[in-house]
DNA sequence: GCGGGGTGTCGATGCGTATCGACAGCAATG
DNA sequence: CATTGCTGTCGATACGCATCGACACCCCGC
């Protein structure tokens, strides 16, 4: 293993000269500088992790709790993590990933180690548990998602109440009739996550603003029998034709096995009904029929995450604790939305 | 923060004790242990990681290098992820996350820096020019994907060449006249993963030796647009009914555009012909239709992964390296099979 | 009663880096 | 020429833990 101080012998200069070469925390001068830049070039050295952030009580490492629990919707998640993964690269530092089922004592393990300098929270419940916890610790905390009590720490998430609305709003605008909201399964809701609300409420602000026929069916899960279960309820207060129906789909896992049991009963999306779904564009590209949709956003939500974290550890002007930052959702139209009347 | 010297000073006894009594490294009378672990629950206290790895040259983390290049199948990635993590857990070791794009570098950034006592190499490609700078780290990597030089490296995988035979195998016990295999696109062919020759080979072997015919189609991409191309070439030479076709998906990206486009075509897979994809179960169960699949298997694929490492890491009995670990896919028959004749 | 082999605890040291205070050298100032 | 103020470098120290050697103590057996 090379260390400074193999580099500080063959540069002709002290360890505390190589360290400050590398942290730029002292003036050098040109020529010293040279010879140790040199002098790492041909040795390679790298600085050990464990004795920097020894010294520095900086471990240059970012905690990531992702949820792998099972019902969560797990094709939205690598997104964030790559993301997150990817800001923490651009600032040197690295990611150490913990998993939800941890608990709270998973944060106290990264903080009290120092294991690492900021913590990342995702899929953040209502009344989570852990939002105690990481408030008390000693690195900040930014939750993706927003709790009903932030406990001073920094939220950011999707704008699931203006989703709700603006899927409600496209409805209304190509003059739909009525609207059926589909919407969390029971495993979903029992986890109490509180963007489930909050697109609920966006949804039905809209369709009273609108005065647009509206009904939330809840569906017992989201495999195709889930669907269809759902769908019966949805369809079954069916007039004869001339109706304009939309269906409202917040939960990703759901879209496909709607669509599909749309596609059974020889309703096509897109011609007999609208069906606007809340999922990544990844998602709504690849289904079946490609489904008009608002995105989730996982990328602009992680990096204004990353921003706000960073801005903390470098101690730059931060906006006021429990701010709650919201990004916007954006409409695409694909093939599962009605012609214009 | 809590250190293990003020854990001493409350129990009465020397900080080294308090080391021991953690470490079990030497016999320690049960009424110090006693007294040694009551300050330690009293005090919270959690060791520095830093220090711990600084002074024992242990971090207790294992490295490991995610695929998040465009066009990589991302759906499949995060099963990985999340038993890896877990494994890592199981022994009490973290994980610290790096991106493919870092490249080499990434490696020698993850040991040089002692940021993990171990690398978990994923999407590994069969010339792949990490494989070299891999082999001679000072941290043993597993690679998960089998180059054509492992250079001394473990290797753990799913048995494609099986996978591949398993597919037509299956297609020709169900009295099918005639295979088309869905290729992979450019794009991946272009990274030159080994899967992907192992997979051809093993269904050309299987088609060969049960004398059935046999193509394969390549498509651009594996968009809507790229599907429709392939399966042009694939039912142009079908010739009037009687025919039983099955095609072979091996990219689980391409699976669920394939069955779209059948459909579109009026061709109903599970009627008049059949579909065999690989892909993880999740993906298979929540297809439209669900598809019959050979499963990729990604828990078991880690789970042998982090059995050798964590073997070596103990310094345990371990199989000779170069070795190839290859787990035997999964059939689950599903809706996109013809019934038997 | 005395030597010998364990057992359990302690003090000291090292891991590799960051940082603080000290200080030598030098230019500018009176 | 003496003084002040910088600039650039160095030595020493601390960070918190693991580990090594030393050693006090106790239980045997003779």
């Amino acid at each position: 293993m090379v260390t400074s101080r193999d580099v500080a012998r063959l540069a002709g200069v002290s360890q505390s000269t190589v360290s400050y070469v590398m942290s730029g925390r002292r003036s050098i001068s040109p020529e010293t500088r040279r010879r140790v830049e040199e002098a790492i070039e041909t040795l390679g050295f790298q600085p050990n992790a464990g004795a920097r952030a020894l010294a520095s009580q900086r471990s240059q490492v970012i905690g990531l709790v992702v949820p792998f629990a099972p019902g969560a919707d797990m094709t939205g998640v690598l997104p964030f993590i790559e993301t997150i993964t990817k800001c923490a690269r651009e600032e040197d530092h690295n990611v150490i990933l913990a998993t939800e089922d941890e608990g709270a004592e998973g944060l106290t393990r990264l903080s009290d180690q120092s294991l690492c300098d900021a913590i990342v929270l995702m899929e953040v419940g209502s009344k989570d548990p852990r939002i105690p916890v990481a408030a008390g610790l000693s690195v900040p905390v930014i939750l993706i998602g927003v709790p009903d009590d932030p406990a001073g720490l920094y939220c950011v998430d999707l704008d699931y109440t203006l989703a709700g609305r603006m899927a409600v709003d496209e409805l209304a605008a190509s003059a739909h009739d009525r609207v059926v909201l589909l919407g969390y399964p029971r495993d979903v809701l029992a986890r109490d996550v509180n963007f489930v609300r909050r697109f609920l409420r966006g949804a039905e602000e809209s369709a009273a603003a609108h005065d647009i026929a509206y009904a939330e069916v809840s569906p017992p899960d989201t495999s195709r029998a889930g669907a269809e279960v759902a769908l019966d309820e949805a369809l079954a207060g069916r007039g004869p034709g001339g109706c304009r129906l939309g269906l409202v789909v917040p939960d990703p896992q759901l879209i496909q096995p709607t669509l599909q049991s749309l596609l059974d009963r020889g309703l096509v999306p897109g011609r007999d009904l609208s069906v606007i779904g809340l999922c990544t564009d990844r998602t709504a590209e690849t289904s079946t029929p490609p489904v008009t949709n608002l995105s989730l956003e996982p990328r602009d939500v992680s990096r204004r995450a990353m921003r706000i974290l960073f801005r903390l550890l470098n101690r730059e002007s931060v906006p006021t604790p429990s701010t709650v930052e919201l990004v916007t959702p954006r409409l695409t139209l694909r093939q599962t939305s009605l012609p214009a009347h």
